[in-house]
RNA sequence: GGGAGGUUAGCUCAGCGGUAGAGCACCUGCCUUACACGCAGGGGGUCGUGGGUUCAAAUCCCCCACCUCCCA
């Protein structure tokens, strides 16, 4: 062969860069590299933009590398398609961060001006995801890479939103939505984080309009100042009196009446007497829209009591709920204080508390779009992997609320709506300067989308929607969406409902939910606590290819995946064996070797017909294991298979037998294949290696091996078990006496008229390479000998006189004691009628086999220990 | 309050009705014609507790305990 020599170390920085560019230059990542290919498509989860990859998309990458090399191979069409998402709040928060810093702010930069800066940030970051993502070895298209403002995808928006206003789907209304006073805009319901936290209930009374008091009790008591109504509950006779009557506000000009309420109240809760506050409590809200009662804010959009809290005006919230305690007390209206354990909302960006708020908002009525995207899941259009996910999204889109789709922000799609002083309210794709109906000018709404509503869309925006192009006929409805389960609700579930509605198909065919990277103490990984991995450095460390098994080794359906570095150092091992088995084989080479299709067949000696027997039932249990997403069960069928079968046993087994052309085309064949089947994991460090063993086509677009069933040979796979057993018996009882490796011994074989006889003397120069078999005869036992039976074979190892002392003596004894007790619980097994009467006969008769055979090793190996024991 | 997942060798996890597995760690020998990121051998588990179904349960059913997480 003409390539040259492996390097002796493997040393992954030297060609993993170099393989990339060879991959996407020759356009190996494009789907038109398999062009009669039957389509498969993978749009890749977007990254924010101007972030960095985390050790979480590292492993979303490999997963998503794997499925599209693999297909690929097989010769499909396959499309991996990048992109990035503009991370709407995310994003402006950095931005203005930075400004912050400068001493100014979005507002007085102006809206055109803050823009700019945007862009201007997004153009330094931009590379970060793709450089990251190139490190790992993804094969994504870069040709059609997508960002979620491109102009495409901004029309694919405006047609989106056109089209579900058009439909009644997308409405503007006035109500209480999540208000975060940081980041000043509307937040949907997902976008809270609700965290248990100690609180304080207190009690505090409101004087009766006609005298006495009425206590009521509240864990936020500055909304008192917007209370337009004190709720009872209709069947408590303590306060049925009370109804129909009013109490007097304490420092507001107004009376309140009393109300009946059976919904809010709960008459055992505190004082079964509840304050009413319709503009700043969801409860409340409803009860207000049922009774007809007044919304009174009483916050600005920082979160300040505004001019609705009389006195308190002005005040911070926080510094409102001391100051009206405060002034409840000095009015002698304070009953009590008592701990109380509540939920509150946070901000998922920033962590401020949220205010539940009044205020206009556009919203998508999402029960309609939620029951197809149910239906599509429960009739199998749409598999979920693990299916245990299934019963979390039924539940969520089953009680699903509508969806606050606007945000006061800069950074996203403005919101087609354009209104004229009139009031005329017109959406529209195109952008509008006058009025249509009364041809005054208009404004445009000023907020923008929430970012997941570009995202939704994104399986089939990526690929031209709302335009009929020629991938969205290919690619769409894609294959497989890999993900992270934690944007199930956020992502997943729109895109199932928005495709199905817009496109007119499900999105992707099945979602594969991943677990979540842990550090190695199962600790989530967060920036405060240190813990984070930077894939970049492990690449560096470990290579990619040691990054990509490790992860995908650990990556058990449903679990999360604790990452520890010794796993890492245990799969970069792996990486070096390969290595170096190739070095082996390389320095066996000759250059007359012939394609494993040339050489394979019943003509072969057993150790090839083994090994290639041996690679058929890997090859089946790989292709198995990507089918269902097992990707811990392909690489531990990987690495069992290249370290355990063909470098542990075959190779060992071609030491003495490689001056044979067809041993070393074999030899070389067969890692070949293994490294084909490998090269979804490991791209690089396969790719090389076949390079080097002079494979003239990329790995990449070579054929994936499919199993091959003509080189299957049960039987002689039976044979092999009982030669590797007694190989290992060998060993073992060199180990136990103290016998050098290399100093030969002898082998009688008691049980000459076994078949199993006939072919351990056929291989008989194997067993001595394998375990150092001098002689091989038969007949009974030496007078050293110690019996055994493996596989059902009777032999005698004979071995030097005193090689058994008390030591060896006692472990024998140990030994002898497990049998007994194995033997003893297979014989009540069977003494029972039930399980002889009930069980499959094959279960019986192995019963009855193993039962056999251990008590054939008993009875041998009880009359060695006697005998040596003389 | 509702729901999901977990509890198997020192660690991290497979297995999910028919003799307890892997990787790492550990112990004992070995620099045996690629590899000490290695080779060979070995120790180690009443499969969270308690019931039930079955000839047979880590595996199916029920109760409980503890740990994660989601939703309200």
């Amino acid at each position: 062969m003409s390539a040259e020599n492996l390097p002796t170390r493997y040393d992954p920085a030297s060609f993993e860069s170099r393989w990339y560019e060879k991959w996407e230059s020759e356009g190996a990542f494009k789907p038109e590299i398999n062009p009669d290919g039957e389509p498969f498509c993978i749009v890749i989860p977007p990254p924010n933009v101007t972030g960095i990859l985390h050790i979480g998309h590292a492993l979303q990458f490999t997963l998503q590398d794997l499925i599209i090399r693999w297909r690929r191979m097989q010769g499909f069409k396959a499309l991996w398609l990048p992109g990035t998402d503009h991370a709407g709040i995310a994003t402006q928060v950095m931005v203005e961060r930075q400004l912050a810093k400068e001493g100014t702010t979005r507002q007085e930069l102006g809206r055109e001006k803050f823009l700019e800066r945007m862009w201007q940030w997004k153009h330094e970051h931009k590379d970060n995801i793709s450089r990251q993502a190139k490190a790992l070895g993804s094969s994504c298209d870069w040709s059609r890479e997508r960002f979620t403002l491109d102009e495409g995808l901004s029309k694919a928006v405006r047609r989106a939103f056109v089209t579900l206003y058009n439909e009644g789907l997308i409405y503007q209304d006035q109500r209480l939505i999540n208000w975060c006073p940081r980041c000043h805009t509307a937040l949907s319901d997902l976008e809270v984080i609700h965290q248990d936290q100690n609180g304080t209930l207190w009690d505090f009374a409101y004087p009766l309009e006609g005298g006495g008091e009425i206590v009521v009790s509240t864990t936020r008591p500055e909304t008192m100042l917007g209370d337009t109504a004190i709720a009872v509950h209709p069947d408590d006779e303590r306060y049925h009196g009370l109804i129909g009557s009013y109490v007097i506000h304490p420092f507001l000009d107004r009376k309140i009446p009393i109300i009946a309420d059976a919904e809010l109240v709960d008459p055992e809760f505190g004082t079964g007497a509840v304050k009413v506050t319709p503009a700043h409590d969801p409860n409340d809200f409803a009860t207000g829209k049922r009774h007809g009662l007044e919304f009174i804010s009483i916050l600005d959009t920082e979160g300040r009591i505004n001019d609705n809290g009389g006195e308190f005006a002005g005040l911070d919230r926080f510094e409102a709920r001391t100051a009206v305690l405060k002034a409840l007390d000095a009015k002698g209206l304070l009953r009590g204080e008592r701990p109380h354990e509540m939920s509150i909302g946070h901000c998922q960006r920033c962590d401020t508390i949220v205010e539940p708020f009044l205020s206009k908002q556009w919203f998508v009525n999402a029960k309609p779009l939620a029951k197809k995207a149910l239906e599509v899941v429960h009739n199998g259009e749409i598999q979920i992997i693990p299916e245990f996910w299934k019963a979390t999204y039924d539940h969520w889109l089953e009680n699903i609320q509508d969806w606050c789709i606007s945000r006061q922000l800069w950074w996203g799609h403005r919101i087609p709506a354009f209104t004229c002083p009139e009031g005329h309210l017109h959406v529209s794709e195109e952008v509008l300067t006058t009025c249509p109906i009364c041809g005054a000018p208009v404004e445009q709404d000023p907020d923008v989308l929430d970012t997941w509503f570009s995202s939704g869309l994104w399986p089939f925006s990526t690929l031209g929607w709302p335009d009929q192009t020629g991938d969205l006929a290919t690619f769409y409805p894609t294959s497989v969406l890999i993900t992270g389960f934690d944007i199930l609700f956020f992502w997943v579930a729109r895109m199932i409902m928005m495709g199905c509605h817009l496109a007119g198909d499900v999105p992707f065919k099945t979602v594969h939910l991943t677990g979540l990277v842990r550090d190695a103490k199962g600790a989530k990984m967060s920036k405060t606590k240190g813990n984070t991995i930077d894939p970049l450095e492990v690449v560096g460390t470990y290579g990619a290819d040691a990054v990509r098994f490790t992860l995908a080794a650990l990556a058990s359906p449903g679990r999360d995946l604790p990452l520890d570095m010794s796993r890492m150092e245990g799969y970069r091992a792996f990486a070096t064996k390969v290595w170096n088995a190739a070095r082996f084989v390389q320095m066996k080479l000759e250059g007359d070797e012939l394609p494993l299709d040339e050489v394979a067949g019943p003509k072969l000696e057993a150790p090839e017909r083994w090994i290639l027997s041996q690679l058929s039932h890997t090859i089946t249990e790989v292709n198995r294991a990507w089918e269902s997403f097992r990707f811990d069960e392909g690489c531990h069928q990987l690495y069992h298979f290249i370290w355990h079968t063909y470098c542990d046993w075959y190779l060992e087994l071609t030491k003495t037998t490689s001056d044979r052309v067809e041993v070393r085309s074999i030899l070389r064949g067969v890692l070949l294949e293994a490294l084909k089947l490998l090269h979804p994991v490991m791209p690089f460090i396969t790719e090389e290696i076949a390079h080097h063993l002079g494979h003239e086509r990329m790995l990449i677009t070579a054929a994936y091996p499919a199993k091959r069933p003509a080189w299957e040979d049960d039987d002689l796979e039976a044979d092999f078990a009982v030669l590797q057993e007694l190989v290992g018996g060998l060993r073992s009882y060199r180990a136990l006496v103290g016998l050098n490796p290399r100093q030969e011994i002898s082998l009688t074989v008691v049980d000459a008229d076994s078949p199993r006889a006939a072919f351990l003397q056929e291989h008989a120069s194997q067993l001595k390479q394998l375990a150092a078999v001098g002689r091989i005869s038969s007949g009974p036992a030496g007078r050293h000998a110690v019996e055994e039976v493996f596989g059902g074979l009777e032999v005698a190892i004979e071995l030097p006189a005193g090689a058994i002392g008390p030591e060896q003596r006692a472990k024998l004894e140990k030994q002898l004691g497990q049998l007994a007790g194995t033997q003893a619980s297979i014989e009540k097994r069977l003494a029972n009628p039930g399980f002889t009467a009930n069980a499959p006969e094959e279960v019986v008769q192995g019963a009855r086999d193993q039962l056999a055979e251990v008590s054939a090793r008993l009875r041998r190996l009880r009359r060695t220990v006697e005998a040596l024991g003389e």
